[in-house]
DNA sequence: ATCTTGCCTGACCGATCGGCCAGTTTTCAA
DNA sequence: TTGAAAACTGGCCGATCGGTCAGGCAAGAT
Protein backbone atom coordinates (compact mmCIF):
# COMPACT_ATOMS: atom_id res chain seq x y z
CA UNK A 1 0.00 0.00 0.00
CA UNK A 2 0.89 3.43 -1.26
CA UNK A 3 -0.12 5.17 2.10
CA UNK A 4 1.33 6.67 5.25
CA UNK A 5 4.65 7.97 3.46
CA UNK A 6 7.23 5.09 2.54
CA UNK A 7 10.58 5.70 3.54
CA UNK A 8 10.90 9.71 2.21
CA UNK A 9 8.63 9.71 -0.65
CA UNK A 10 11.70 9.96 -2.65
CA UNK A 11 11.17 12.22 -6.11
CA UNK A 12 7.75 14.11 -4.29
CA UNK A 13 9.63 15.57 -1.16
CA UNK A 14 13.29 16.36 -3.02
CA UNK A 15 11.76 18.25 -5.69
CA UNK A 16 9.27 19.97 -3.06
CA UNK A 17 12.38 21.10 -1.17
CA UNK A 18 14.10 22.24 -3.53
CA UNK A 19 11.80 24.56 -4.94
CA UNK A 20 11.56 25.92 -1.10
CA UNK A 21 15.35 26.37 -0.77
CA UNK A 22 15.96 28.28 -4.29
CA UNK A 23 12.61 30.20 -3.54
CA UNK A 24 14.29 31.33 0.12
CA UNK A 25 17.93 32.07 -1.66
CA UNK A 26 15.66 34.58 -4.32
CA UNK A 27 13.43 35.80 -1.97
CA UNK A 28 16.27 36.93 0.18
CA UNK A 29 18.61 38.09 -2.50
CA UNK A 30 15.88 40.11 -4.71
CA UNK A 31 12.76 40.15 -2.50
CA UNK A 32 9.21 38.42 -2.81
CA UNK A 33 7.76 40.78 -5.51
CA UNK A 34 10.71 40.76 -7.73
CA UNK A 35 11.10 37.17 -7.94
CA UNK A 36 9.32 35.73 -10.77
CA UNK A 37 8.06 31.69 -10.70
CA UNK A 38 10.26 31.16 -13.52
CA UNK A 39 13.05 32.56 -11.87
CA UNK A 40 12.21 29.96 -9.02
CA UNK A 41 11.77 27.30 -11.73
CA UNK A 42 14.93 28.14 -13.29
CA UNK A 43 17.21 28.27 -9.95
CA UNK A 44 15.27 24.90 -8.73
CA UNK A 45 16.14 23.01 -12.27
CA UNK A 46 12.05 22.43 -13.22
CA UNK A 47 9.66 24.04 -15.33
CA UNK A 48 7.47 26.98 -14.12
CA UNK A 49 4.30 24.41 -14.18
CA UNK A 50 6.58 22.16 -12.10
CA UNK A 51 6.15 24.59 -9.29
CA UNK A 52 3.01 25.20 -9.67
CA UNK A 53 2.09 21.33 -9.89
CA UNK A 54 3.16 21.14 -6.40
CA UNK A 55 2.22 24.47 -4.64
CA UNK A 56 -1.01 26.01 -5.39
CA UNK A 57 0.63 29.69 -6.22
CA UNK A 58 3.31 31.96 -5.46
CA UNK A 59 2.14 32.81 -1.56
CA UNK A 60 1.61 28.82 -1.15
CA UNK A 61 5.74 28.87 -2.30
CA UNK A 62 5.91 31.88 0.47
CA UNK A 63 4.10 30.20 2.42
CA UNK A 64 6.53 27.27 2.47
CA UNK A 65 9.37 29.25 2.98
CA UNK A 66 8.08 31.25 5.80
CA UNK A 67 7.31 27.70 7.91
CA UNK A 68 10.14 26.32 9.66
CA UNK A 69 10.66 30.04 11.58
CA UNK A 70 6.58 30.95 11.84
CA UNK A 71 6.64 27.18 13.80
CA UNK A 72 9.57 28.03 15.74
CA UNK A 73 8.32 31.29 16.62
CA UNK A 74 4.66 29.56 17.87
CA UNK A 75 6.82 27.36 19.63
CA UNK A 76 8.47 30.46 21.38
CA UNK A 77 5.35 32.02 22.35
CA UNK A 78 3.82 28.96 23.57
CA UNK A 79 6.72 28.39 25.76
CA UNK A 80 6.49 32.12 27.01
CA UNK A 81 3.19 32.20 27.86
CA UNK A 82 3.82 29.33 30.58
CA UNK A 83 6.60 31.42 32.52
CA UNK A 84 6.91 34.61 35.03
CA UNK A 85 6.94 37.96 33.35
CA UNK A 86 10.79 38.30 34.44
CA UNK A 87 11.11 35.14 33.09
CA UNK A 88 9.15 35.79 30.31
CA UNK A 89 11.33 38.60 29.05
CA UNK A 90 14.39 37.05 29.36
CA UNK A 91 13.17 34.03 27.34
CA UNK A 92 11.82 36.19 24.57
CA UNK A 93 14.98 38.16 24.58
CA UNK A 94 17.32 35.57 24.21
CA UNK A 95 15.20 33.24 22.19
CA UNK A 96 14.25 35.71 19.45
CA UNK A 97 18.14 37.08 19.36
CA UNK A 98 18.83 33.42 18.39
CA UNK A 99 15.57 32.92 15.96
CA UNK A 100 16.17 35.99 13.77
CA UNK A 101 20.13 35.29 13.31
CA UNK A 102 19.05 31.66 12.62
CA UNK A 103 15.82 32.36 9.87
CA UNK A 104 18.10 35.52 8.36
CA UNK A 105 16.81 34.92 5.53
CA UNK A 106 12.89 35.25 6.53
CA UNK A 107 14.07 38.62 8.29
CA UNK A 108 14.77 39.75 4.74
CA UNK A 109 12.02 38.24 2.82
CA UNK A 110 9.20 39.75 5.88
CA UNK A 111 10.75 42.94 5.14
CA UNK A 112 9.51 43.00 1.41
CA UNK A 113 6.26 41.79 2.09
CA UNK A 114 5.42 44.73 4.41
CA UNK A 115 3.11 46.97 2.90
CA UNK A 116 0.91 44.38 2.08
CA UNK A 117 1.42 42.30 4.96
CA UNK A 118 -2.03 42.70 6.28
CA UNK A 119 -4.18 40.84 2.33
CA UNK A 120 -1.51 37.56 3.17
CA UNK A 121 -3.59 35.14 5.20
CA UNK A 122 -0.65 32.89 4.66
CA UNK A 123 2.02 35.31 7.13
CA UNK A 124 -0.73 36.29 9.65
CA UNK A 125 -0.04 33.61 12.38
CA UNK A 126 3.45 34.73 12.33
CA UNK A 127 2.87 37.92 12.21
CA UNK A 128 0.22 37.90 15.37
CA UNK A 129 3.12 35.74 17.49
CA UNK A 130 5.52 38.38 16.71
CA UNK A 131 3.78 41.03 18.05
CA UNK A 132 2.75 38.90 21.11
CA UNK A 133 6.50 38.46 21.46
CA UNK A 134 6.58 41.79 21.74
CA UNK A 135 4.37 42.34 24.49
CA UNK A 136 6.89 39.93 26.38
CA UNK A 137 9.50 41.40 25.69
CA UNK A 138 8.67 44.33 26.98
CA UNK A 139 8.62 43.10 30.27
CA UNK A 140 5.56 45.37 31.79
CA UNK A 141 2.65 47.48 30.73
CA UNK A 142 4.46 51.05 30.53
CA UNK A 143 3.85 51.96 26.65
CA UNK A 144 7.30 53.31 26.75
CA UNK A 145 9.03 50.46 27.27
CA UNK A 146 6.32 48.46 24.82
CA UNK A 147 7.42 50.65 21.72
CA UNK A 148 10.99 50.59 22.80
CA UNK A 149 10.78 46.59 22.46
CA UNK A 150 8.74 47.39 19.11
CA UNK A 151 12.43 49.79 18.29
CA UNK A 152 14.34 47.05 19.98
CA UNK A 153 12.44 44.39 17.52
CA UNK A 154 13.21 46.74 14.37
CA UNK A 155 16.50 47.05 14.67
CA UNK A 156 16.78 43.72 15.25
CA UNK A 157 15.32 42.77 12.13
CA UNK A 158 16.97 45.19 10.41
CA UNK A 159 20.85 44.18 11.44
CA UNK A 160 20.14 40.57 10.27
CA UNK A 161 19.26 41.88 6.81
CA UNK A 162 22.34 42.03 4.61
CA UNK A 163 24.95 40.25 7.35
CA UNK A 164 26.39 38.02 4.94
CA UNK A 165 29.79 39.26 6.24
CA UNK A 166 28.82 38.90 10.03
CA UNK A 167 29.01 35.33 11.78
CA UNK A 168 26.36 34.31 13.52
CA UNK A 169 27.74 34.72 17.20
CA UNK A 170 29.01 38.29 16.34
CA UNK A 171 25.45 38.91 15.00
CA UNK A 172 24.08 37.41 18.17
CA UNK A 173 26.38 39.28 20.54
CA UNK A 174 25.25 42.37 18.76
CA UNK A 175 21.90 42.13 19.55
CA UNK A 176 22.37 41.25 22.82
CA UNK A 177 24.04 44.29 23.57
CA UNK A 178 21.95 46.64 21.91
CA UNK A 179 18.59 44.79 23.23
CA UNK A 180 19.48 44.84 26.98
CA UNK A 181 20.65 48.58 26.77
CA UNK A 182 17.20 49.44 24.92
CA UNK A 183 15.61 47.58 27.59
CA UNK A 184 17.87 48.35 30.43
CA UNK A 185 18.90 44.75 31.25
CA UNK A 186 22.25 45.07 32.16
CA UNK B 1 10.12 86.45 -22.62
CA UNK B 2 9.09 83.06 -21.21
CA UNK B 3 12.25 82.59 -19.90
CA UNK B 4 13.26 82.79 -16.22
CA UNK B 5 10.37 82.01 -14.32
CA UNK B 6 7.46 83.51 -14.73
CA UNK B 7 5.95 84.34 -12.11
CA UNK B 8 5.22 80.43 -10.74
CA UNK B 9 5.10 78.62 -14.10
CA UNK B 10 1.25 78.07 -13.69
CA UNK B 11 0.22 74.88 -15.22
CA UNK B 12 3.53 73.04 -15.10
CA UNK B 13 4.93 72.89 -12.15
CA UNK B 14 0.80 72.60 -10.57
CA UNK B 15 1.13 69.20 -12.38
CA UNK B 16 4.07 68.14 -11.36
CA UNK B 17 4.08 68.89 -7.63
CA UNK B 18 0.28 67.23 -7.86
CA UNK B 19 2.24 63.85 -9.47
CA UNK B 20 5.03 63.76 -6.91
CA UNK B 21 2.03 64.43 -4.41
CA UNK B 22 -0.26 61.47 -5.05
CA UNK B 23 2.79 59.63 -5.66
CA UNK B 24 4.33 59.40 -2.27
CA UNK B 25 1.35 59.04 -0.84
CA UNK B 26 0.62 55.47 -3.14
CA UNK B 27 4.44 54.55 -2.65
CA UNK B 28 3.62 55.03 1.06
CA UNK B 29 0.55 52.90 1.49
CA UNK B 30 1.38 50.22 -1.04
CA UNK B 31 4.83 50.46 -2.16
CA UNK B 32 6.87 51.30 -5.20
CA UNK B 33 6.69 48.05 -6.62
CA UNK B 34 2.86 47.77 -6.20
CA UNK B 35 2.18 51.11 -7.69
CA UNK B 36 1.66 51.72 -11.36
CA UNK B 37 2.12 54.42 -13.23
CA UNK B 38 -1.71 54.51 -13.95
CA UNK B 39 -2.21 54.25 -9.73
CA UNK B 40 -0.40 57.31 -9.79
CA UNK B 41 -1.95 59.26 -12.73
CA UNK B 42 -5.73 58.12 -11.72
CA UNK B 43 -5.07 59.74 -8.48
CA UNK B 44 -3.29 62.92 -9.71
CA UNK B 45 -6.43 63.13 -12.05
CA UNK B 46 -4.44 63.02 -15.28
CA UNK B 47 -3.42 60.50 -17.81
CA UNK B 48 -0.45 57.90 -17.53
CA UNK B 49 0.98 59.50 -20.74
CA UNK B 50 0.90 63.04 -18.89
CA UNK B 51 2.98 61.37 -16.21
CA UNK B 52 5.78 60.46 -18.56
CA UNK B 53 5.39 63.33 -20.04
CA UNK B 54 6.81 65.45 -17.25
CA UNK B 55 9.26 62.75 -15.89
CA UNK B 56 11.38 60.40 -17.78
CA UNK B 57 10.01 57.31 -16.03
CA UNK B 58 8.91 55.60 -13.14
CA UNK B 59 12.47 55.98 -11.22
CA UNK B 60 12.24 60.03 -12.00
CA UNK B 61 9.24 60.12 -10.17
CA UNK B 62 10.56 57.97 -7.46
CA UNK B 63 13.42 60.57 -7.10
CA UNK B 64 11.33 63.54 -7.64
CA UNK B 65 9.56 61.49 -4.59
CA UNK B 66 12.41 61.95 -2.48
CA UNK B 67 14.18 64.49 -3.57
CA UNK B 68 13.19 66.95 -0.70
CA UNK B 69 14.92 64.03 2.10
CA UNK B 70 17.63 63.90 0.08
CA UNK B 71 18.34 67.46 0.12
CA UNK B 72 17.44 67.74 3.90
CA UNK B 73 19.81 64.60 4.83
CA UNK B 74 23.15 66.02 2.45
CA UNK B 75 22.75 69.24 4.37
CA UNK B 76 22.72 68.01 7.42
CA UNK B 77 25.53 66.19 6.53
CA UNK B 78 27.51 69.34 4.93
CA UNK B 79 26.68 70.56 8.52
CA UNK B 80 27.93 67.69 10.58
CA UNK B 81 31.33 67.70 8.58
CA UNK B 82 32.28 71.07 10.34
CA UNK B 83 31.81 70.33 13.95
CA UNK B 84 33.84 68.36 15.99
CA UNK B 85 33.33 64.78 16.64
CA UNK B 86 31.17 64.68 20.48
CA UNK B 87 29.23 67.58 18.68
CA UNK B 88 28.65 66.19 15.21
CA UNK B 89 27.30 63.23 16.78
CA UNK B 90 24.77 65.09 19.08
CA UNK B 91 23.37 67.24 15.89
CA UNK B 92 23.39 63.88 14.23
CA UNK B 93 21.25 62.27 16.97
CA UNK B 94 19.10 65.52 16.77
CA UNK B 95 18.50 66.27 13.22
CA UNK B 96 18.53 62.51 12.44
CA UNK B 97 15.36 62.33 14.17
CA UNK B 98 13.77 64.74 13.23
CA UNK B 99 14.49 64.54 9.39
CA UNK B 100 12.94 61.00 9.54
CA UNK B 101 10.04 62.03 11.67
CA UNK B 102 9.57 64.77 9.50
CA UNK B 103 10.13 62.77 5.93
CA UNK B 104 8.16 59.55 7.31
CA UNK B 105 6.65 58.61 3.97
CA UNK B 106 10.42 58.44 2.45
CA UNK B 107 11.27 56.07 5.37
CA UNK B 108 8.33 53.93 4.32
CA UNK B 109 9.08 54.13 0.33
CA UNK B 110 12.95 53.05 1.07
CA UNK B 111 12.36 50.53 2.98
CA UNK B 112 10.53 48.69 -0.58
CA UNK B 113 13.51 49.61 -2.46
CA UNK B 114 15.99 48.06 -0.64
CA UNK B 115 16.32 44.79 -1.80
CA UNK B 116 17.20 46.15 -5.33
CA UNK B 117 18.22 49.39 -3.89
CA UNK B 118 22.39 49.32 -5.30
CA UNK B 119 20.69 48.82 -8.99
CA UNK B 120 18.88 52.57 -8.46
CA UNK B 121 21.26 55.27 -9.17
CA UNK B 122 18.45 58.12 -8.24
CA UNK B 123 18.81 56.93 -4.65
CA UNK B 124 22.71 56.60 -4.43
CA UNK B 125 23.57 59.78 -3.02
CA UNK B 126 20.59 59.28 -0.47
CA UNK B 127 21.90 55.90 0.91
CA UNK B 128 25.71 57.14 0.80
CA UNK B 129 24.84 59.83 2.44
CA UNK B 130 22.93 58.14 5.09
CA UNK B 131 25.68 55.83 6.00
CA UNK B 132 28.09 58.95 6.24
CA UNK B 133 25.51 59.99 8.79
CA UNK B 134 25.78 56.28 10.58
CA UNK B 135 29.26 57.47 10.80
CA UNK B 136 28.94 60.71 12.81
CA UNK B 137 25.88 58.75 15.15
CA UNK B 138 28.46 56.28 16.14
CA UNK B 139 30.55 59.40 18.03
CA UNK B 140 34.04 56.79 18.17
CA UNK B 141 36.09 54.21 15.96
CA UNK B 142 35.05 51.32 17.88
CA UNK B 143 33.24 49.03 15.45
CA UNK B 144 30.62 48.04 18.43
CA UNK B 145 29.52 51.71 18.86
CA UNK B 146 29.35 52.01 14.73
CA UNK B 147 27.02 48.65 14.71
CA UNK B 148 24.96 50.28 17.14
CA UNK B 149 24.91 53.56 15.27
CA UNK B 150 23.43 51.19 12.31
CA UNK B 151 21.14 49.47 14.87
CA UNK B 152 19.40 52.72 15.79
CA UNK B 153 18.83 53.50 12.69
CA UNK B 154 17.48 50.50 11.76
CA UNK B 155 14.94 50.62 14.41
CA UNK B 156 14.42 54.57 14.44
CA UNK B 157 13.23 53.79 10.46
CA UNK B 158 11.31 50.85 11.45
CA UNK B 159 9.41 53.22 14.21
CA UNK B 160 8.66 56.06 11.96
CA UNK B 161 6.82 53.40 9.20
CA UNK B 162 2.71 52.47 10.01
CA UNK B 163 3.22 55.27 12.74
CA UNK B 164 -0.30 56.93 11.60
CA UNK B 165 -1.82 57.11 15.02
CA UNK B 166 1.44 58.48 16.94
CA UNK B 167 2.00 62.55 16.84
CA UNK B 168 5.21 63.81 15.76
CA UNK B 169 6.24 65.10 19.36
CA UNK B 170 5.73 61.23 20.59
CA UNK B 171 7.24 59.97 17.90
CA UNK B 172 10.86 61.85 18.55
CA UNK B 173 10.30 61.87 22.33
CA UNK B 174 10.23 57.63 21.64
CA UNK B 175 13.25 57.83 19.28
CA UNK B 176 15.20 60.25 21.49
CA UNK B 177 14.86 58.07 24.10
CA UNK B 178 15.68 55.00 22.58
CA UNK B 179 19.06 56.44 20.75
CA UNK B 180 20.39 57.65 23.61
CA UNK B 181 19.93 54.46 25.47
CA UNK B 182 22.01 52.39 22.79
CA UNK B 183 24.59 54.79 22.42
CA UNK B 184 24.50 55.52 25.56
CA UNK B 185 24.25 59.29 26.08
CA UNK B 186 22.19 59.97 28.81
C1' DA C 1 2.72 -6.82 -22.26
C1' DT C 2 -0.66 -3.75 -20.55
C1' DC C 3 -2.53 -0.45 -17.48
C1' DT C 4 -2.65 2.91 -13.83
C1' DT C 5 -0.63 6.31 -11.11
C1' DG C 6 2.27 10.11 -10.08
C1' DC C 7 5.68 13.50 -11.71
C1' DC C 8 6.66 16.63 -14.96
C1' DT C 9 6.46 19.80 -19.12
C1' DG C 10 5.56 22.97 -23.44
C1' DA C 11 2.31 25.78 -25.06
C1' DC C 12 -0.89 28.93 -24.22
C1' DC C 13 -4.08 32.40 -21.77
C1' DG C 14 -5.73 36.99 -20.01
C1' DA C 15 -4.07 40.73 -17.38
C1' DT C 16 -0.95 44.23 -16.44
C1' DC C 17 3.23 46.42 -16.62
C1' DG C 18 6.40 50.60 -18.29
C1' DG C 19 6.91 53.15 -22.14
C1' DC C 20 6.09 55.42 -26.88
C1' DC C 21 3.90 58.22 -30.42
C1' DA C 22 0.71 60.67 -33.38
C1' DG C 23 -2.50 63.79 -32.78
C1' DT C 24 -5.76 66.98 -30.07
C1' DT C 25 -6.65 70.67 -26.86
C1' DT C 26 -5.18 74.62 -24.27
C1' DT C 27 -2.48 78.69 -23.60
C1' DC C 28 -0.63 82.96 -24.70
C1' DA C 29 2.36 86.31 -27.03
C1' DA C 30 2.30 89.01 -31.27
C1' DT D 1 -7.42 87.01 -34.44
C1' DT D 2 -4.00 84.02 -35.31
C1' DG D 3 -0.36 80.82 -35.06
C1' DA D 4 3.10 78.40 -32.68
C1' DA D 5 4.57 76.37 -28.47
C1' DA D 6 3.20 73.86 -24.42
C1' DA D 7 0.27 70.61 -22.10
C1' DC D 8 -2.11 66.73 -22.49
C1' DT D 9 -4.30 62.27 -24.09
C1' DG D 10 -6.06 57.70 -26.34
C1' DG D 11 -4.30 53.97 -28.30
C1' DC D 12 -0.89 50.92 -29.08
C1' DC D 13 3.52 48.14 -28.33
C1' DG D 14 6.55 44.32 -26.53
C1' DA D 15 7.60 42.10 -22.36
C1' DT D 16 6.47 39.70 -18.38
C1' DC D 17 3.57 38.29 -14.91
C1' DG D 18 0.78 34.28 -12.38
C1' DG D 19 -1.79 30.61 -13.67
C1' DT D 20 -4.16 26.62 -16.60
C1' DC D 21 -4.35 22.51 -19.38
C1' DA D 22 -3.70 18.51 -22.22
C1' DG D 23 -0.47 15.39 -22.82
C1' DG D 24 4.35 12.92 -22.38
C1' DC D 25 7.00 9.79 -19.64
C1' DA D 26 8.90 6.61 -16.17
C1' DA D 27 7.71 3.03 -12.70
C1' DG D 28 5.23 -0.44 -10.16
C1' DA D 29 1.21 -3.62 -10.06
C1' DT D 30 -1.48 -7.06 -12.50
Amino acid sequence: MPGTSPVTTPARERTRREIVRQAMDLFQARGYNATSLQDIATAAGCSKATVLYHFSGKPAVLAAVLEPAAADVAELVKAAAELSRADAQELAIQSFIDLAVEHRGVVDVLQDILPVIEQMPEVGKLVTDGMQLTQYMAGSDDPLEHDLAKFAINGLLGECRHSGERTDDELRRLCDIALRRLLRRG
